[in-house]
DNA sequence: CGCTATATTGATTGGTGTCAACGGGAGTGG
DNA sequence: CCACTCCCGTTGACACCAATCAATATAGCG
């Protein structure tokens, strides 16, 4: 890990910014240190597919890989810890734990692509939004208050609405509707446009679709 | 690589047989070594969407988790090569380059599973259908004739059409009949109901809405 | 020869997309 | 300080694609 250290430096982006285009040349890999970035696809005609959020401790960059797969951009303000592609690749075959810990993390985030599957192919517009929500209130929750406080969640919406709907699969018009129905039934509370309060969590849960404990890993 | 030769053992199941259910415990991890089986989902009012599909070579199972997070189903007669996780997870540990190979077919399926995100968020049932049928279309000329024989690709194909609607977040009902239209569209040709050729390659990758050198890697 | 599973096709509905108008806040410049 | 603009978000009217409900082939199989 020592070693890691001596081959790594920062960089930082805006809100906004693009990290890296799908196609670019990619001499690094990283990992987030701060602020979130999101992971996405775009077709020719335009029609965007968000695959990935990356969070702080998220992995981005594929050892063995010359190019970026995908769409890398910041929509806060970014730090990204990197480190060149070769040393790090080097590292990866004398350092077994490196590889394995990798192999970890990359399992995890196909966990997370194939519930995301479910629901992108199942799942209602109503769904979608309030699978978002706890998903995003989970990790709050998390971060800001870990071990409970679970009545009575408030947290701000890190994504517009069109970055939502290119998660969901959705059109940015039915993401404020479907967000202005969950208001107006009383499952969340808005302040301003971005400050979501969850007063009954179950409740937010039930309009998932998941099941009664509301297991990521069904 | 011996070495797991001695703890390896073979298991077959009929086709519509179920390997394991989701939440089962599952003491083994595996390989398929001939036909084609499923990873899916189920949601509690019965909505399913396939998450995986598995070849020849595809690994099932993951070291380190005791349940099954998915339903793995055989569509065809099914061989698989089985390991017990114990002995798989030592020699993990032990040879550094059973993970590193790991590790790339994770990231590989990552990759698949991305692919079909875009798929199930933005594309049409008629995209739908034709990415399925190229997919395949490409599989089986990887397998029945490498290196050309592009035009007039014909094959059979391995799932039902409620399988390939839970694959694409359809119902049957309409594969059908997105199938039927690009029959008469001419973009493929049927024999019976399961047989295709596909006259004209490109043509059929015009329909996905895929880049127009159709790489499944954008 | 039914019986069942698979598949096709039709009629209708409904959820989401599309197009469009409008609102509000933040930043900018006169 | 105020107009102006831009961006983000909301809301409405309408259209359309795919889901739903239903009837009818077709093939395999005991």
């Amino acid at each position: 890990m020592a070693e890691l250290d001596s081959i790594k430096y920062y960089r930082t982006f805006e809100a906004g910014q693009t990290v890296v285009w799908s196609g670019d040349q990619m001499d690094f890999v990283a990992s987030v240190v701060d602020g979130i970035a999101t992971l996405s696809q775009t077709m020719e005609d335009g029609r965007t597919q968000m695959v990935g959020l990356l969070l702080p401790s998220d992995f981005v960059g594929r050892p063995g890989r010359e190019e970026a797969a995908y769409d890398v951009t910041a929509t806060t303000k970014l730090t990204m810890c990197c480190f060149r592609k070769g040393p790090f690749e080097k590292l990866m075959v004398t350092t077994p734990h490196i590889a394995q810990r990798l192999l970890e993390m990359t399992l995890d985030e196909l966990d997370a692509a194939r519930e995301w599957m479910l629901l992108l192919g199942r799942k209602t517009a109503r769904e979608k939004i309030a699978s978002l929500l706890s998903i995003i209130a989970r990790r709050n929750a998390n971060i800001n208050a870990p071990g409970g406080g679970l009545p009575g969640v408030t947290f701000d919406l890190p994504l517009t609405r069109e970055a939502m709907a290119d998660y969901l699969g959705l059109t940015l018009e039915t993401v404020s509707r479907q967000i202005s129905a969950l208001k107006k039934d009383g499952v969340i509370h808005l302040e301003g446009k971005r400050t979501v309060t969850i007063p009954d969590f179950d409740r937010l849960l039930d309009e998932t679709g998941d099941d009664a404990d509301g297991g990521i890993l069904a």
